[in-house]
DNA sequence: AAGTGGTCTAGACCACCGT
DNA sequence: CGGTGGTCTAGACCACTTG
């Protein structure tokens, strides 16, 4: 009983729903249904059915329904802050992440003015290309301010670097901007990725913020553009 | 009074924001001097915050308060269903749409996949150039189920067809599922496009849903790769 | 200890949908 | 009409932050 009543029963839908139990296009219970089955109140199975819609797993409707949509379709990660880890996972893929460059830095302008940090502030710079089917397809720039995050070794490196910050650093990530853009190669594009005669690449540009509002992480994902794919939800109330 | 109160306390709210009365970084009223000032309730109160905390404009922070973030830097727009015309409005830049092709076609086979028809079914097929600073930047080719949307004309394909099949036909857009890659220009392309010297293109895929889970319409935006630009918001939790 | 946001409750009225 | 989800209320307890 630790959880959340409306997150367990959340997750207890999602549950059905990702099992099969509760097959797509089909009715859920109506809210006062649910309400009995849970012993709880009506705001609090609204709130679990909100986030089933928020997720993409329902479709609310009113004057009919909460109805299941076909999961199995949306095939890709849904929620933003996605790191490489659980995309390639998801592929069910092979793929090797290879540490290029750990270092300490002093910020440059640009990077001083992207973290909004001084340049007497010591920032990790950390480079890494992502490989899948022994072609070195991702490059990831990835900056962090020493202050926040004293301790980066290689293996962390090797792994997610989010999971760490997450579950053993104990930082709370709140939220994230993304940027995506096509830029020309530069020099360490050439250097560390299998970019075959692609004259650009696509840039995602990753700010990420703390619960405290402070930025603490930049990160550049440079992709070669034959292998790049973004999959996004947007809705519109429920 | 029509409008509902937690949608008007935000909009108030998003008002003070983006006007620079509320200035960024500093702190909100607490909910329960807010419930005071509105004179409604808590949770009332709560939605439109969470509104709020949902769109990027504030953050809020358990023990400490609500806090405005730095709205002038996510100088994009951050929902998913943005139009073209909306973009092009946030830069304040003049631009122009240019009707290519307005025809009802029978589909194939690709198309009955992505739309999930059959080959009975007829399709409006619409092809529009976007034209900024004197370049057609951007392809637009939209598909339409005729079921659905009896009656389009050069006239409403000019300015917003989102504006028109949600307030002229009382369509209810639900969600829409947004997918981004790299691919090489169409004939279509080179014919509609001022493409320079281009190797490639940037595809949106949009597939866009009613409220009532059926798929309605299947859009392909194909962007000059040296103007495209994509910004996202990702969050945890609150 | 006081103030904050997060959760939860039990009840109410409404707009919408089907019959 | 009865059932559905959408909104709103007034009150309660909790976990967290700050003085």
């Amino acid at each position: 009983m630790r959880e959340n009543k409306f997150l367990s029963i959340y997750d207890e839908l999602v549950n059905q729903i990702q099992s099969g139990r509760m097959k797509p296009n089909t009715k859920l219970p109506s809210e006062n249904e649910l309400v009995e089955q849970y012993h709880t109140s009506r705001e609090t199975i609204r709130k679990a059915l909100n986030l089933l819609s928020q997720n993409g797993y329902i479709q609310k409707v009113k004057g009919k329904g909460s109805f299941v949509l076909d999961v199995s379709r949306y095939d890709f990660p849904v929620s933003g802050l996605v790191s490489f880890k659980e995309i390639a996972q998801k592929m069910g893929r092979p793929w090797k992440t290879i540490v290029n460059k750990l270092e300490e830095i002093q910020p440059d302008e640009y990077l001083q003015k992207q973290l909004h940090i001084s340049s007497k502030d010591t920032v990790w710079k950390v480079i890494r290309s992502r490989e899948m089917e022994h072609e070195r397809i991702i490059l990831d720039k990835d900056f962090f301010i020493k202050k926040v995050v004293p301790n980066l070794t290689t293996e962390i490196c090797e792994g997610s670097i989010y999971e760490y910050l997450e579950h053993e650093a104990g930082l709370k990530i709140s939220f994230a901007k993304k940027e995506i853009t096509v830029d020309e190669p530069t020099e360490e594009d050439y250097c560390y990725l299998d970019l075959k005669d692609y004259k650009h690449v696509v840039v995602v540009k990753n700010y990420v913020y703390l619960e405290d509002m402070s930025l603490f992480q930049y990160t550049e994902s440079r992709h070669r553009l034959d292998k790049f794919r973004f999959v996004d939800f947007a809705r519109r109330g429920n």
